[in-house]
DNA sequence: GCCAACGTTGGC
DNA sequence: GCCAACGTTGGC
């Protein structure tokens, strides 16, 4: 299948990644994001890496799926900002899986771009209120998208 | 910084 | 199980 991931460039950007090479995807904390990464998300999987609360928000390159979902270990450290006192060692409650840098993009492709494209109008990131992290992509979104740069 | 949209919590 | 109150996301 295909995604597409938010992150905050100001948390954790794709030139991060780029530099990390890989990275786990931690800190979700959303169960229709959860279930996505622990029950659809294969190795190999592409996915979209998407600039959310930037100055523009938009998608700025594709990382790869290289780990299955896993337990989030953040959930479980009292020091983390992702931690949940209720997530515990039998049951973690939170998963993540791991990721790695493919490409970025020469530019960035913005929100507004995708807006301004009508073969992808139902695209789940540019619907009103999409504040959903981890989204599905069809391959032929993915494919328009990716030829949008 | 505002606020609409959405998700979660908790009293009943 | 309902739903009001509250918290978060994220574009603007």
């Amino acid at each position: 299948m295909h995604w597409l991931m938010k992150s905050e460039p100001s948390v954790y950007s794709i030139t991060d990644l780029k530099r990390d090479k890989r990275s786990p995807w931690e800190g979700v904390r959303n169960y229709q994001a959860r279930n996505f990464m622990r029950d659809q998300m294969k190795i190999g999987d592409l996915a979209f890496f998407y600039h959310s609360n930037a100055k523009p928000p938009g998608i700025a390159g594709i990382c790869r799926v290289c780990k299955e979902a896993y337990p989030d270990f953040t959930a479980q450290d009292p020091k983390s900002p992702y931690y949940d006192p209720k997530a515990t060692p039998e049951n973690p409650i939170w998963m993540m899986v791991d990721v790695e840098f493919v490409e970025e993009f020469p530019r960035l492709i913005t929100l507004d771009d995708l807006r301004q494209e009508p073969k992808i109008k139902d695209l789940m990131v540019i619907q009103k209120g999409s504040r959903l992290s981890i989204q599905p992509v069809s391959a032929t979104h993915f494919k328009i998208i990716k030829e949008l740069c």
